[in-house]
DNA sequence: AATAGCGCATGACAACTGTCATGCTGGAAT
DNA sequence: ATTCCAGCATGACAGTTGTCATGCGCTATT
């Protein structure tokens, strides 16, 4: 079975993996960031992407999108820090199969690989009660552009990174400062990521 | 050789101690937060601690502390997400052998475990030259500004806060933009909260 | 004692940010 | 087919932010 593994922190990485490959049917391949974990994606078939979410580059949940827009048979488990509420929705939706923390044993991971290469779906209960609190009230647009803004990015160059107007990206942020209740960007994406939104 | 292993992420932590037991005289012992470790150590010698820092309860410096001070011989290794300058200095202060950083691989530990048993310092020269080469530029005016900024403050808030003009706090805010070559105060924010001077 | 330098403080001005009115499009409901 | 609405897009305007020149007081150096 041939399991892609997207992690950034190489020690976590090269642990995981190195005990991934202790089950005989494991084949686990290494990518230390969104990017070259999407390159792969790309250049090759695998049975399971097992994706951390907080990544430079790509997020672990924009991997899972890719692999449901492109249709790809890739089954997707994702591991995180923190139980931030949005994911979990934002996960489903992108035909996540499953969502655990990084604050569980690793025999959880692997029986949670197995299930879902089964077709099952594990979603830790946590996470799951979570997420039934407050909706992420921003649209896709919103949230590229207060993710970049909380970069210190100007607005002009966010304007351009996104190929739009800098009034439509003003506008893209005060609409999230207004959603969220925010007194600025800098607030706005305060709150934003405080929810697991960003 | 007996091993404490403390780290508060059940993922990482059961993974570590799996593979550092696949060396056949690592013997190890697991922790899953900073008050259980002391607790170890207390009742029972350890030929090393490898700890993280940040962790509820003590934290990996605080358990280096106890060790220097009851004299003990057991040797530590530290290993952590962030390399803020001033852990360093204290863990060296503490007396720690190795100081590593997660974004490095498995190997690397082993290792530096190895080097340490042996009476060697290892320190992650990354971390070693951020804690020598530069220097916080910012003075603690500029400090509260920018911290209070990258809550989301407006200028005004900020210049109540700190009880002076606003044209003075956008003053503070402009030089540590200016010193930390940042494009605006989100920036500067970021890079000083990165540089571990926030 | 004079000077140099740093941190603190301020306001004027230019540049950037947030708001709002407006228009367009495509999908859902009637 | 028509209406409604959310999301996307834009520019004008007011409000906020960043820069700079300027000045004050303190400490260290000459």
């Amino acid at each position: 079975m041939k399991i892609l593994l997207a992690e950034d922190q190489a020690m976590v990485r090269t642990a995981l993996a190195s005990l991934l490959r202790l089950e005989a049917d494991f084949q686990v391949t290494e990518a230390a960031d969104g990017s070259t974990a999407l390159k792969l994606l790309q250049q090759q078939p695998f049975d399971l992407l097992l994706s951390d979410i907080e990544m430079p580059g790509n997020s672990g949940i924009e991997l899972a999108q890719y692999l449901q827009q492109q249709k790809l048979a890739t089954k997707v488990v994702i591991i995180t820090t923190f139980g931030r509420a949005g994911y979990v929705k934002r996960a489903i939706d992108a035909g996540v199969g499953g969502f655990l923390l990084k604050d569980a044993p690793v025999e959880q991971l692997v029986s949670a690989i197995n299930q879902v290469m089964a077709g099952k779906r594990v979603i830790d209960s946590e996470l799951l009660l979570n997420s039934l609190g407050e909706q992420d009230p921003l649209t896709d647009k919103e949230r590229q552009a207060l993710r970049l803004a909380a970069d210190g990015h100007s607005t002009s160059e966010i304007a351009s990174t996104l190929y739009i107007a800098e009034g439509t990206a003003r506008n893209y942020l005060s609409e999230a400062i207004s959603k969220l209740n925010a007194a600025n960007r800098i607030d706005a994406a305060r709150i934003a990521r405080q929810k697991g939104w960003l």
